[in-house]
Formats: C-alpha cells, structure tokens, sequence
DNA sequence: TATGAATGAGAATTCATTCAT
DNA sequence: CATGAATGAATTCTCATTCAT
C-alpha cells in the first residue's frame, strides 16, 4: 500500500534481473514485474533501460563497496591476532566476490565494458580502488609494524585480492554455483597462505 | 565460387562479431554479411544462433589454448635460464590474455554463462585446463630440480597466472585499452616476482 | 497565486502546441507544462484531450473571424475609394490566411476533419461563414452602388477569397516559410485584379 | 498466393490508411493488415514509417499527375469547341481533386508539412507544377487563338484551377462527403464561368 | 546447397488518463 | 481545486527463423 521508496525497490529488483539475463536479455517487463511497478513507473524514475542499468551498476557497486570494507576495518593488526584475522579478511573478501550483488558486478562489467566503457570506471571508482587503498592501508600498517615486508601496498592488496580469489570462480563457475564451506575454506586458505610466504618477514 | 570451406568462413565471422557486440546484439545477418554468405547458409550450417555461439566459443577456446600451450613448451628448465624464461612466459600468457580472442571468451563467459554454463565448461576443458596442467607440469618439473618449492602444482600454476594477470584488468580497461610496453612489463614483472617470493627455494 | 482564468491559459497554451505538432503528437504535458498547470488540472477543466481540441479549434475560429471581419467591415464603398479599398481588404483577408491562427486551423481541419468532421462545421460556422456573409454583403453594395456586376454575392465572396489566396499556399509553403512584401503584394494584387475583371461593370 | 508485387500492394494499402487516419494515427499494423503482408515485410520494403509515407506521398501524386495531365491534354483547342471543352476541363479538374488520392495528398501536405517539408516539395513537383504548366500551355494556345487574352499563363491556370475548386471543399466537407452531380455541376461552371468573364475577348 | 522473401514473437518507449493526497 | 505518482494500452521497430525456388 505505502508507496514509499519506488526507486529503491526498483533498483532492488533491477540488480537481479540484469544479473541473470544480462543487459539486452533483461527486459523492462521484467523488473517492473518484480519491482511490483508497471512499466511507465520505470521510465518515469529512470528515464530508460541504458540509465536504468547506469544506475543498477553504481548501487551495486556502492553495495559491494560498503560490505568490503567493512571486512577491511575488522583487521587486526595486533601481533597476535594479524595472521589469524588476515586469513579471516581473505574469507570476508572472498564471501563478498560470491555475493550476488558482486556476481552481478562481475558479468556486467565484462560483458558491457565493450558497449559502455564508463560503467568499468564508475565500479572501479566505487567499490574497486576504495577496498584496495583500504586494504593497502592496513597491509602498509603491518608493514609499519614489521610484520610484512611491504614495497608497494596498492600492489600488495591487489595480489592479496586476486590470490585468494584465484580459485573461487572456476569452483563456482564464476559464482553461478554453490560450494561447500571446506572448498571455499582451502580456496582461500591457499592464497593467504602463497600471499604469506611471499610478503611475511 | 568453390565453396571451400564455409564452414571456417562462417565462424571467423562470427568470433568478431559475438565478441564485440555480444551474444544477444550479435544478429545473423551481420555474421552472414561478414562472411559473405546468406542467412539460410548460416542456419544450414550450424542449426541456429546458439548453437553458433557455442562452436564459436568452442573455436574460439582451441585457438587461446594452442597459443598458451605453445608459450608454456618453450619454458627453459635450465639451472641458469629457468628465471628469466619464467619471466618470459609470465609475459607471454599475459599477451594472451590480452589477445582479442582471449577478451572475447572472457566477455562472453561472463555474459552467457548464467544462461548457458556449459561454454564454461567448454572453455575450462578446452583452454584453461590444459594450459593449467601444463604449467603445472613445468612448475612440477623446476620443483624436482630444487628451482622450486612447489607442493600442490596446479594451485601454483593457478596463482601463477593470476599473479601475473592481476593488474591488466585494471589497466586494459578489462582488455579494452591499450597499454604501453613499459607498463605491461612492469605488471607482469610484479606478478612473477611475488610468485618468485613465494615459491623459490 | 490568484487563479484567474486557468481555462484561458490553458487555451493560450494548445493552440500553439496542438498547431505546431499536430492532435496527435501534441502531448497533454506539453500544452500543462507551456500554460504553467499540471496535467490533472487540464483535465479537470476540459475533460480530455478531444474536447480540449474542440474548444481550442473553435476559440482560434473565433479569434480568426474578429480579425477578418474587422478586415470587412473598414471597406470603402464610396465611388472613388472602392477600387483601392477592395486592393486593401484583399491584403488585409490573405495576410489573415498566412495568421498563426489560421494556418493552425488549417492544419487542424486537414488533418482531424476525418476522425472528427464537427470540426469542419465549427470553423465553417464560427469563422468562414460569418466572413463569407459579411464580405458578400459588401461586394452586393457595391453591385447596388453599380460598381460591380453580381449576380450572387455569396458565390462571389467565395470566388474573391480563393482569387486572392491563389498563390500564397505555394508561395509560402502553406504558411509555413515567410514572404516578401513584394510577393505578397504581386499574388493579392494578380487575384483582385482578375477578380475585377470578371465582375466590374 | 503469388507474392507479385509486394511493394505494389503495400503503396495501395498505405495511401487510404495514411488518407484517412493521418500519419500518426496510421499504424504498420493497419497497413500491413490492410496489404495482407506481416508487419515486418513493411519494413524491410519500405524501411520505416517515414520513409513509407514519402514514398506514399510521391506515389499518390504521381498518379494523381497522370490524371490530371490526361485532362488537360484533351482540351479541345477549336473554335467550336474550347468553351464546351474547357468546361468539360473543369469538371475532370474538380473530380480529380475529390478523388480519394487527392484528398489523400491534401490532408497529407497540409497536416505534416510542418513535420516535413519536404512532402510539399514532392507533391508541387510531381503532381501541381506539371499540371499547372500543362493547362498553362493550353490557355496560351486560346489566347494566341484570339480566344482568351491570357498577360501570364501561369497565373491564369493557377486561378482557373481555385476557381473551378472555390465550392467544393465546403460542399464536401474536404473530400469527406459526396455530393449530388448538380451541386458538382453547378459549382464547377460557376469557376469556369468566373474564368472565362475574367479571361475571354 | 544457397538464397530472397516473409513472418511470429517480443522489446523499448510514449501517452492519455486516473487516484490519493 | 491542484497535483505527484502510477498505469493500461498502443506503437514502432528488430530479429531469429523458415519456406519456395
């Protein structure tokens, strides 16, 4: 009944749909239909699929942004804890990669950069660089602490990312299927572990 | 006239094509224009547009992996050359990555795999695998030698290849972009030496 | 803040919206949006798109027969002004055809006369009779006066309104391009003048 | 069953659809229905709606030329007979603008000229000039017969042609409504006669 | 086998019109 | 009264797919 925020749940309904279908294959009809909204309700809030879409891409990638650093403030830098909490913010970020909302990041920005190079910028802008200059704060803190050997702390955290999610998109057919807790626990225990022996002093 | 070998025609038509519009953009006539042959010939050919897509993909797949597979051989194993030969190769899988026909397996993976995951598993088995069984081989072989640390092969060749892939994205614009030589070869160099870092003895 | 006459704005705002786009393209937004109201408003005071129509066809009827009357009414019948007068009232008749006001109605009736043949009978009623009469009624003093020879001074009214817009459709593009003086001039003069010689004494 | 002349058939449907609905209103749809082709056979002949009324429109005048050019080449030029023949002249002139197809261009200039100028152009070219430029001819063969003084032979075909039509938009409401052959009759001689008062020695 | 012509199904988008406030 | 928000219906256009030749 309460007609309260229209464009919340139509991009709540939009991020789902253009996940699954893709951009072209994603009809209007169809988020409208889950939505709960006609169509024209759609245009009228959105102007029109490509801005629609726009507009799905930046709240997700704001979402994603969000829930990854949340991950990243929870390090723990202390001697005792940092090796243990590091393993834990390698499943944090690595449940964050097989979230839906960054599933749906995923597929869209490979399939779409072709026909509209600024989507890869605004998720880049909005969830990527933040997370990683996040991160290559705190690696750089354990650096400081002496606990790493840091060079360069941007290209740590993107090793740090892209090891512990080395194996998770062949397991998960990139994030289309699910995987057991010890799959996903190996998968991610074996890139902190090579990110470890490469960086630890 | 001699209506060779359509069969190859059609198909080289269609990589471009899928690849820079996408599998629903992509229209038939396009695929049948670019290669100079009518629409009935292309259904007579292959049956319909995904079954197309999925050959397609498929040929796109053997292509990447003979060109990967061809960099992995020459790995020199020697004691004095296997550094710098490891370097080379991290350069080379990194061209393939940004190869046109890499770039678009990778975008029509993402895009299509939601609707179709058997052209993952088509590009796994036909061009991620092998390589990946190969490397892991070589890798398996600089271990025997004492080069190397290696306990599990096919994770290191994983890490590998996504060490050494980490930062293209970013910089290509997920292969979309140019790059200067320079920074190629800086990304690549970082990605071998963290995983030199992890595994040398 | 007072809302004096809503109606009058509204009709101030489709005539130049329906005018220029046509009934159909003319969107009930665009006619609130130019009056300054909001679309409910409009509706509330016409009750919909066609009696919209109706009413601003018949308020530019209305507007258009002041100004032709007007033009009727000043013409000297006296023995040495009648010649040059007739000129005048030519010009003063034609430069009302090229109006706005009227090459709108004349759009409107072509285009609508189909889907609403009431139309027709509006503008004929409000507009081209009443001028037809007056300006027969004038051209039957001038017989009497013995100045001209008129056996049916409707008929003649009617051939000296055709006469005089002979050439101004293809001159002006039925009223859609300007005009110079000169050409204006000429065609009105070219149509009094065999007008006369087909019915002065 | 023969599929003859598609291109034909779907110019015969368009011109009274166009005719009667407007451009806008018209729908592919009514059209394709009213040929008995698919929607998509439409397009792929014609293009777009657009381009289908241009060639919609070019298509009318050009039959609507050759009716009228019929006419105006039988004009008797003898001494007997060109008061009868020109009589007769203005009859085939009069019919001619209430056949559907003229009623058709008419509504069509007059509604879209404003959309697209480019139709009164085509119409002026195809379907009035050559006309205008035929009847004109003739006229200046009675006046060099003695039998009209015709100063510009062009303006007098102009004025024959509004004289002869000054009734009959009134009487049939634009084409829309028959009318008794006395009422064409009488309308049609009242032009003519007006003319040859104007134009005969 | 190759093709020109045709089509059925479906997509985005727009707009007159109506409630709830 | 005036309005912001919402919708049902309709329209143009596209495309994969199929016959008849």
């Amino acid at each position: 009944m309460a007609p309260r925020n229209r464009r919340r749940e139509i991009l709540d309904a939009a991020a789902p749909v253009f996940g699954e279908q893709g951009y072209e294959r994603a009809s209007i009809d169809a988020i409208a239909a889950l939505a709960g909204v006609s169509k024209p309700t759609v245009y009228s809030h959105f102007g029109g699929k490509e801005q629609l879409f726009r507009e799905s891409v930046a709240d997700s990638a704001q979402q994603q942004n969000e829930a990854a650093l949340g991950a990243v403030r929870q390090l723990d830098l202390s001697a005792e804890g940092w090796r243990d909490s590091l393993l834990e913010l390698g499943r944090a970020l690595a449940d964050c990669s097989l979230s839906p909302c960054s599933v749906f990041l995923d597929r869209m920005i490979a399939a779409e950069v072709g026909r509209d190079p600024g989507i890869f910028e605004t998720v880049q802008t909005r969830a990527v660089r933040p997370v990683q200059e996040a991160l290559a704060g705190r690696l750089a803190m354990l650096g400081n602490s002496g606990h790493l050997r840091i060079d360069d702390p941007i290209k740590a955290a993107r090793q740090f990312v892209v090891l512990v999610n080395a194996e998770l998109p062949g397991l998960t057919v990139l994030g289309t299927q699910r995987i057991t807790a010890e799959a996903f626990d190996a998968a991610v225990t074996a890139g902190v572990e090579t990110f470890l022996r490469a960086y630890a002093v």
